[in-house]
DNA sequence: CTACATGCAAAATCTTTGCACCCCG
DNA sequence: CGGGGTGCAAAGATTTTGCATGTAG
């Protein structure tokens, strides 16, 4: 709580605005989602922050990223994997993605092109967008160069 | 097997050249499985088929999908649900999908404009694409026109 | 006959829930 | 204090796997 970084306050004002309690796991786990990739599984942010702070399980982590997505800090994405991940949202504009299927390196892109041929599909459809997501599943350039020697750790199931 | 639609033929086809039998639960599961709406689950497909054929079980349902989606003539997709649905592959040209998160609805749609963005888009980044998925989820023309009177049945967990 | 297929039950995964206890406001 | 929060374990849900048995080729 002695960090008072701007993503902070975003957290608070929302907590405070839906009467809901600011507590000192919400706080951790909110600093530790920051300061990683933004690709995280629940699982991936538990096993980071369980070294600092081996008392927060891994239920309070799935329920503090709840909020984090109702708060717009968070988005949950879901890959191939059966898991779900979670991207930094703040000050974060919406991007799509390139999965690596090899290495599985996350790439982003965004087209305003896309974006726009898709809302007037949406429009022709009579269709009102909520939300989209457009990945690409693939080789990335680093594993496309290095076909021969397959280094496996495929993100698929 | 007295039905000789030609989607049969290419299974036979695919079981032959792979030294995989012929089974008579894999030809039910096919022939159910082309029946259906094309945006089955496996437990959706599971219930319709148990009536007529009470002996075959979930675990044949879901290893007779596996061998169809490696024979091409399904393909597995993944909504926001958690579960992974099949779509005809089989004379079903490649599309994308706008889910209606009120009703469920499922419609195709296809951008030939996009497609061609994203390939270039791949290419900058030097990514080379194996498969993509390209997904809007918001309401349906139909769910919009009565958003008052709303008939919960969405599809988000 | 041999190898793959099946069906049941058990295991594996990821995620959610119930509940007693804790703590913020 | 009171209502939300936490943590553990148990429950849920979907999919996979082990194994004995069945059957196609």
């Amino acid at each position: 709580m002695d960090d008072v970084r701007e993503e902070f306050q975003v957290l608070d004002d929302y907590l405070t605005k839906h009467g809901l309690k600011h507590s000192k796991q919400r706080v951790v786990v909110l600093g530790h989602f920051l300061d990683t990739s933004g690709h995280m599984t629940v699982d991936d942010l538990f096993r980071v922050i369980r070294r600092k702070h081996p008392r927060i399980g891994r239920t309070t982590i799935y329920r503090a990223l709840k909020v984090f997505v109702d708060a717009q800090l968070a988005e949950a994405i879901e890959l191939r994997d059966g898991l779900t991940r979670f991207e930094h949202k703040f000050l974060h504009a919406h991007h799509d993605h390139m999965i690596c299927t090899e290495c599985g390196t996350i790439l982003e892109f965004l087209s305003p092109e896309i974006e726009r041929l898709q809302d007037e599909i949406a429009e022709a459809y009579g269709f009102a967008i909520e939300s989209h997501r457009h990945q690409m599943f693939g080789r990335c350039q680093k594993c496309t160069r290095s076909r021969s020697r397959s280094r496996k750790k495929a993100v698929g199931r």
